[in-house]
DNA sequence: TAGGAAGTCTAACAACGTTAGGAGTTGCGA
DNA sequence: TCGCAACTCCTAACGTTGTTAGACTTCCTA
């Protein structure tokens, strides 16, 4: 039945046209704009058939936001050659402003509360292993040992949270945040080794 | 004519109970529950006037964003008896982790996307002005020279919201935030105090 | 070829923010 | 005291949102 695997096909990519149309809606017209209604028309169905791909907008919107932090680790990806292991993390940790400055809206749903908690931890997941294991090789090589790696793992993550955040001020901008971003890191990571180092 | 005054305290009167009511529907029930309609029956009305008092729900939503910082602003206050200025500094920042986790909803209405961004920042004001006053105070009596003080300052704003932010999540929880943001700021402050003594 | 499954649409529901229009009350001047 | 004006408040409605029910069509299988 070979049939039925055209069909399969065929709602695995209506599914993924949804996906990009919502996307696309979110990032260049803003939140406001992401409705049923509107998705269904990009897609040139009615509303309805957005339910038969997804049991809740939320459910289309933490789709949202997974894709959201595969563009984000795609963005850290060509980091990753960086032979230095402390400018490694604080070039990743500049992408990660960066991503929140190309795409305040999806960043704003990768980490606002319009998306359940757990499906955001979830989808976050991978980033956070990033981190850590960046933060276990600065560890190792500058040989500074860390009392607690969860611990500094959540600084930073909070940190560069924060200062991303601040970056979609106006009275801030992205640049900036940048700096800042980059600022925070080389305290935290200079105010550990003098921590080790005492 | 004293009735037009009667009238006028009458009028700030309601006012203000649309505004607590506001307040204890947002903090009870969180944000889905804060509707118009539910807010105007709390306090005995009918929709509409609401509207007279408010131009419009994002008007009622900043109000109370005004009134989460006036609370803030008094949580910091017994703080500021501490003499030592280190000390008063990580308390401080201890307190506003706090306050994030004893009030999530306003906490999240307060810096979330909910709120107009310009209103939001104009609310901050006075804290950002006491971070200011307490990091240049630190500054002075270590002897710690700040390259540049609103860059600090902003680091160390984007530092404690981001903490405060991770602090809301259950797997973080909020007492584990208050020992990340006390951990965060000294590592913060010994890094900027090793580069002025490099 | 008959019948059931799958896909899709229109229509509707409840709830939301918001506005228009009309009652009812209050207070001042003639 | 009467009537006019202002103020206060409510009911009713509009448009939009997420979401569901039910009917109609299409297509594959038996």
């Amino acid at each position: 039945m070979p049939h039925t695997t055209r069909r399969a096909r065929e709602r695995a990519e209506t599914r993924e046209r949804i996906v990009e149309a919502a996307l696309h809606v979110l990032e260049t017209e803003g939140p406001s704009a992401l409705t049923v209604r509107r998705i269904a028309n990009d897609v040139e169905y009615s509303a309805p058939v957005v339910y038969q791909h997804f049991a809740n907008k939320g459910a289309l919107m933490a789709e949202l936001v997974a894709h959201g932090h595969h563009l984000m680790l795609a963005g850290f990806a060509h980091v990753a050659e960086e032979p230095d292991v402390e400018r490694r993390l604080t070039r990743t940790a500049s992408e990660y402003v960066r991503f929140a400055g190309d795409h305040p809206h999806l960043y704003a749903l990768m980490n606002g509360t319009a998306v359940d908690a757990e499906a955001r931890r979830h989808a976050a997941e991978a980033a956070i292993a990033l981190l850590r294991e960046l933060l276990t090789a600065w560890s190792a090589t500058h040989a500074v040992p860390l009392p607690d790696l969860d611990e500094a793992c959540e600084i930073i993550w909070g940190t560069l949270y924060g200062i991303a955040s601040l970056g979609q001020l106006d009275t801030v901008g992205n640049e900036r945040a940048r700096r800042l971003a980059q600022q925070a890191l080389q305290a935290l990571l200079l105010g550990w080794r003098a921590e080790a180092g005492a």
